[in-house]
DNA sequence: AGCATAAGCGGACTTTACCCCGCTTTATAT
DNA sequence: ATATAAAGCGGGGTAAAGTCCGCTTATGCT
């Protein structure tokens, strides 16, 4: 029996799970976000409250898990998709394509994403911050390919992380923050996102 | 009598108000800001819960009226202090002053400013977000004296600005962040942000 | 000074996230 | 099949945020 690995999930604790998301998902469309409430989840998943802790661990990790599973077709676009989106366009295409996507999926998913944030945690929206590891490689890919000449390229991911999810998951208020009419093609934060990667990527010699 | 305005604050309420500000930093300092409860605070001053918050409204506002009463120097030097970070130089290089003094500013007030954080309400550390103003602000300067020709600096300030605090607020871990040498010349994302202002606005035409 | 009124005050009450720990079920090894 | 250990389960218990409402006190007017 290999050695490290903790022994994989039993089946009961995933029945309860896929049925703990489930009920979630229900409760948040009658009511909304705010109204779902641990004992109130349990109850209705005819479960006990220990064991809705146990499987998420805090009132966010339940709607950090739904943000998980709406996040895994995101990812594949993402990973294995057609280019832009995917592999195949240039890093500063797929930067700008990445952005809208995002943004656009974080629109989608406001309410859930904003219950899932952590006052006492850093943001751990989409599996292991896919956004800040995503960016940050196709700034190295664009460094190799000598569209950028900047040093510290993590720190420039953070920060063009929080330019892209910051405004969602803090600045705006909740209800209702965008224009009613969500084309895709018009969304003003995702317009703006193309500008400042345009302009990051312009260098004197080619401009263009 | 002038009409609108609800009465000034009276003196008891006042002398509470300070009071409880007082407190509230006594406590941070001893066990910090995680063990700083409503009731503890209430009890420490002396004082009933109810009134704790009528003056607060939630916990978050305890945290929110000590960043205030910090921010308000801040405020001082960037109206009215000397340049670059107050009045007097181009806007690009306020700009990036401003991001330097902020970016200082929440580093060292990260505890408290992370505290006065509501998952219900957008961001309102700093009065009335000072610093998307601010740089709302700088922006249109900079489009006025041709350094900048973007349409929706809105939009972009509101980046900016998620750029600028995104980082300290959400993405890091709470635990000693960053270098335990805090020399200001050498915080990263200082760095960063100055490099991206300085892309954003260097123009094709007058590259340099 | 006396009065009317709005503001402030306190603390019991409610709600909800989260902890704890004895019992039950599942998975594996023999 | 049975034993054993690890994981899961339940629900009562705790702590802390936030609400309510009857009582008290400051304030401004006359």
């Amino acid at each position: 029996m290999p050695f490290g690995r903790p022994r994989a999930e039993r089946v009961d604790a995933a029945r309860n799970r896929l049925q703990l998301l489930q009920v979630a998902r229900e409760m948040i469309a009658e009511h909304g976000v705010e109204k779902v409430t641990m004992d109130g989840l349990a109850e209705r998943a005819g479960l006990g409250k220990g064991t809705v802790f146990r499987r998420f661990g805090t009132r966010a990790g339940i709607f950090r898990a739904l943000v998980d599973e709406d996040d895994r077709a995101f990812q594949q676009a993402v990973m294995g998709g057609p280019p832009p989106l995917g592999p195949g366009a240039d890093p500063v295409q797929r930067l700008i394509a990445y952005g809208r996507a995002r943004i656009a999926f974080l629109l989608d998913h406001h309410a859930i994403v904003r219950a899932a944030l952590d006052r006492n945690q850093p943001v751990p929206v989409g599996e292991h911050n896919l956004s800040r590891l995503h960016v940050r490689m196709l700034l190295g890919q664009a460094r190799q390919y000598e569209l950028l000449d900047i040093a510290d390229l993590d720190s420039l991911a953070v920060q063009l992380t929080a330019a892209l999810e910051g405004p969602i998951l803090l600045y705006l208020g909740m209800s209702r923050p965008f224009p009613a009419d969500p084309t895709p093609a018009s969304i003003p934060l995702a317009d703006s996102w193309q500008t400042i990667i345009e302009r990051l990527f312009r260098t004197p010699s080619h401009s263009g």
